[in-house]
Order: C-alpha cells, then structure tokens, then sequence
DNA sequence: CTGAAAGCGCTTACAG
DNA sequence: CTGAAAGCGCTTACAG
C-alpha cells in the first residue's frame, strides 16, 4: 500500500506539502497541487486513517453500544444513528451486548480503546465502573433510549406516559380489568420506568397492579414466552398483557398460540415499539410507537455538540399509541388514537 | 489519558518493558511484573490501539459491508459475524450499503482507509473498480450470501434450488399453475439466481414464467408493493407470488391488504428468507429458510484463515423450505417438508 | 509557498 | 532480563 513518501516522491514535493494538498491547506502553489494529485491518482493512494487519528488525535468515529441489533427498535435505532452521523462526518462502530453487562463492557472497553471520539449508549444495567469512569473522566457521552440516573450525561429518549395512559383508557374501553405486564430488567430504565406509567395509568382507574401480573422478562423473546406461560398458568390469568417491548410480545404470541388460545378472544396483547410487521400479524398488534428515527438522528447531534465543545442538549421526545386489533374490537376507537402530543421537552444538560 | 510512558514512569522502568508485560512476553523478571501490572492498576491505562495498529499494520478488526441492516436476514447474519469474530478475537465494523451501490462503496473505502484486517462483503451490484481492485491487491476477503462471478474470492452462501423445487412441487399440488415472482435486483448473485432457480424448477412442470409475471425488485418493502400491485393490475393475475426476500413479501402483504384481498384465498404467497415473525403473520408465511447463523461463521472463519494466512475455502450451505399457510392449506403437506438435505458442498477456492 | 523535523503511542530487533 | 532507539504514517508549528 503506497504511503504518503511514495507520493512525495512521485510527485518530486516533501510528504509535508502531500499533507498540505491533502487537507486541502490554502498554501500550496496550483502546479504542486496537480502534481500532488496526479501521483496520488496514479498509485491509489489512500490516506492511513489510523496514522492520521494517532497524529491528530481524532477518529471521527463515533461508539454505538445497543442492547440488541435482533431487536428491531435497535436496528432501526443504529440504522438512523449511521445516517446522521455519516451526514456529520462520522463513521459509527456498533457494539451489541445482547442485553448482557458482561458484553456491554467488552464493547465500551474495545471502543474506548480505538479512541472513538464519542460513545452513545443504551445501557443495559445500571452501568459498570468502567462506563461510569469514562463518563466522569469526560469522555464525550450520550444515553439514548435508556439511560443512567445520577450520570451527568445528556439523555435522549421518548416519553411513553402519555401513550401508556391511552394504552390503559383503551384497555379499560374494551372491558379488560385483570391487566398484566411483562417488564424489562428492573435494572434499565425502560424496564422500571414502563411499569411505573403503567401502574400509574392504571391506577387512575381504580385498577390495581398486583405482584403476580408482573412478570420480569429480559427484553428478548424466550422471557416473554416464559412469563406468558406464567401467566396463563395463573389461577386467574390476566385478561390483558402488556409486554415492554416488542421482542417479548412476539414470545407472548408464541405462548399463547402454542396453548391454542387466541389473542384478543382468550386474552389481549399489546406491545411497547411499534414494527412494521405489527400491521401483518394476526391479529395487528396494539403497540406504542417511539420516533426512533429522530431520536437516532438527535442523539447523534447531541453527542456532535459535545464532541465538537459545544453545549449538547437532552431531548424527550413523545410517543404514540397505535389502535389495531390485539386487544380487542371497538369501532369507535380504530385507527390512531391522537394522543396531545407532548411537544418536544428540551432541557439543557452539558 | 495515561501513556506508556506514565506507566513507564511510575512503575520505574522503560516503556520497552511495560509493552512486554502486556504483550505477555516471556523475558521479564516477575518483580517489574508485578510492578508494571501495579502502575496499569493505579493509572487506569488502557493501551491505545490506534498506535498499536499503526505500529503492528493490524487492527483485529473485520469489514462486513452488508446490503441493508433493516433486512432481519442480515442483521442475523451480522450478529453471527460478529460472535464468531469475537471468539477469534477480531471485532468487526458494519457499513450499511442500503442496497445502494454508491453507499457500498463508501463504506469499502472507509474500512480500507482504517486498514481493517479483512472485508466480509455481500455486494449489492457486480462490484466496483474500488472493491475489484482491493480484492485484486490482495486485500483479504470473502463473499458472503452475494457474490461477484469472476473474482478470485472465497463464497459462503446458501444454495436454494432444492427448496425452490420443494416450494414449486407445494405450489404445483396446491394447485397453483400462473405464478410469479418479485426478483431482486439481476445486478446481484441472488437476484438473479432466485429467478433461475424458480424458473427451472417451474419447467419441471411444464409451468412457464413469462416476463409479465417477473417483478423488478430491489429486495426493500416499497418495490414488494410496487411489484405486487403491478401484478394485481393485470387482466390475468397470477395466483401465487414467490418474493425473493422477506422484506419484499412484507411489502406484497401491504399490497394485498390495501385492495381488501386475502392470503391465499385471493393469492399465494411464499418468500425467501424465513424470519419470527413469519409464524405470526395472518397467514403464516411459507419461506425458504438459510442456515444464516452458520453462513456468518463460516464466513469469518474463512476469512481469518486468509488474514493468517492459511487456505481459505468457499462454503456452500443447503436452505429448506419451510412450510405454512400462505400458500394454501393441503394437509399432507402441512409441516417441514424434509429436504433430502444438500450435504454441504465444500471447494477450496484460495 | 515549501521543507526539515518533531512527535502522536506504541512494538521490537539489537546490545548489553 | 532490560533499556535506548528506530520506525509505523501521518500533521503541523517553525524557519525560510
């Protein structure tokens, strides 16, 4: 591979006027700029990245570390964090911890290691030291979805109250009563906070949200199917489950099928994120749709400002829900329910 | 952050020995040992890789230029990629082609400039000069899933002619006689062999596939609708539709939704690539399933034994057809079919 | 406008 | 077993 002396040579200048072409550096005359360009051309030079981020100091790189990239939320979560970040300048590295700490820290230590410029993070638990240091030694960091309370980072994510209230008042409308929930870890915040506005939401109802009808899952598919099971198993079985994200409703609907009961008929489902195969499933899934395309591109802004030293602002953005047929028929409440969308909640961290 | 050099500095000797205790090499008395590994401790250094990569031209790090993440396909495909590479001790850096040719290359000359050790790529077109020259070069590399005819690089993917065969034999005794097929673009290795396949498997029959009944796809959602809706529109449909990936199929379930029609009672459908979500679709989506987990290590095992330099051989794994309800129910045939499975096909290539 | 030189943080023959 | 030194491929003050 030709290195910046090749060129030099070939191009009868000094490496440091290559550079200067290179970098388009204002200070070099037109007939060395052709020659420089002319032997780059020629033997395909490509400047090494990894000698120019040694010198500088920069990767323009940007970490990613995801719970899941099976999940689709994550996927297209990672997907719009990539586009935005290409729009900026950046590459991006995805690190997926497969909702394992153990993981996740192999992944923030092997970004933290290649010197990416900033790491955007949807943590998995309640944070290692070694994220929890890096973050305090100033590391360039930005939560996205999920988040650390107590850290000093900014934090990027959907607020799900509102749609969760429109869940429970739809679930109430259709007659449901004994209302379940399947929650993520109680160690992320998605996996407290979805239970916490459900409670909530229920409870304006008068409707309790006892111990037995909540079931721990992990965000992944097999915990859904397990606490489903569990819940089927119940004395009295729920007659309306809420799973927190969409991977367990899919092990929510393997369970139920695999009894040979139906949804909404034998029990009613609905999902927290919304996918596209939600609108195929039989039958469509009720499920809360977060903006996960624009929360992508906003954490990428926000980590950008920090990276580039200027402020970065949190960002709370609204969810929604979205009426299909999983919990039940009720005309007068089909199609999507408009919820008052919160405006955007700016609030300004670092 | 620290340096070699605090390390050096505080543990009282030369930067030489502190790069020998972490490279785990042999001559250093167990008192400097002990010393170093103190100094690392109290210091919190972590080598930077950056100038560790410069200095040994290797980065541990592995390309995978994919066509599109939103595919669950190749995000399954990337996660057993990057399990596989992590056993070995690479990781790897995704670059999300999108199914556009000049987004390919982008990424191809991001992961060169990074002097990535390796490149798992699944191209979206016949390749360009950028990717041919690489591979020309000797940049170590491996197709996975696509390929490209004509260059000396080691293929691991999935052979589904006799799954195409075992679905044309369900069509055919379900009684399916004017079918049709969404291709992939015919730029790509499964683009056009899928309609090959299909069409041989088709003649077998005595079936035709005529050109009205070949749908000009990209392998996204929007030209799975696009394509079926062209279909529908004719003044003779077909009566049973093959998408050649899962995100094409979504897109003609849309289709056939938006005109009030049903699966399959209005018309069959089958798709390559079998995902979750296909045994909760309404119907249940008969598909064509790949071992892709196995694809993905398989790809990275070869490819590092290129980057270690041993002989690399391409693999090719057999898919089976996967039986549901969209095709039509005909009890006999419900369940697996078992294919008389393709033992895999191995042929040294490098 | 241009080049010689220092230096980014490592690794690794080479001497001792 | 240990250290001084060279060098990986760049960028960038510093002089001229």
């Amino acid at each position: 591979m030709a290195s910046i002396k090749d060129v030099a040579a070939a191009a009868g200048v000094s490496v440091a006027t290559v550079s200067r072409v290179l970098n388009a550096h204002p200070s070099v005359s037109a007939d060395a700029r052709t020659r420089v360009l002319a032997a780059v051309d020629s033997l395909g030079y490509r400047p090494n990245a990894v000698a120019r981020s040694l010198r500088t100091d920069q990767t323009h790189t940007l970490g990613l570390v995801i719970s899941d990239v099976l999940n689709p939320y994550f996927t297209e979560l990672a997907r719009s964090v990539e586009e935005e970040a290409r729009a900026l300048g950046y590459s991006v590295i995805i690190g997926n911890a497969d909702e394992r700490p153990d993981l996740q820290d192999h992944h923030v230590r092997n970004l933290l290691d290649r010197r990416i410029d900033g790491l955007l993070v949807s943590p998995t638990d309640g944070g290692s030291p070694l994220m929890l240091d890096a973050a305090r030694a100033g590391t360039p960091m930005v939560f996205v979805d999920r988040w650390i309370p107590g850290v000093d980072v900014p934090v990027v994510r959907a607020d799900g109250r509102a749609a969760v209230q429109d869940l429970v008042a739809h679930l109430h409308a259709l007659g449901h009563r004994r209302v379940a929930i399947i929650a993520g870890p109680a160690a992320t915040t998605t996996g407290s906070e979805r239970v916490e506005a459900f409670r909530a939401a229920l409870a304006a109802y008068g409707l309790p949200l006892p111990d037995v009808y909540i079931g721990q899952g992990d965000f992944q598919a097999a915990s859904g199917r397990r606490v489903t099971e569990g819940f089927l198993d119940l004395p009295e079985p729920p007659d309306a489950v809420f799973a927190a994200d969409n991977l367990m409703a899919l092990g929510a609907l393997d369970a139920v099928r695999a009894r040979g009961l139906r949804v909404p008929d034998d029990i009613a489902l609905a999902a927290f994120d919304d996918i596209p195969w939600f609108v195929h499933t039989d039958p469509p899934v009720t499920a809360i749709a977060q903006p996960t395309g624009e929360l992508g591109r906003a954490a990428v802004r926000a980590l950008v400002d920090r990276i580039e030293g200027r402020p970065a602002a949190s960002v709370t953005l609204a969810a929604r829900l979205v009426v299909r047929r999983s919990c039940g028929e009720a005309p007068e409440t089909a199609g999507i329910i408009p919820t008052p969308s919160l405006p955007p909640v700016q609030r300004s961290t670092t």
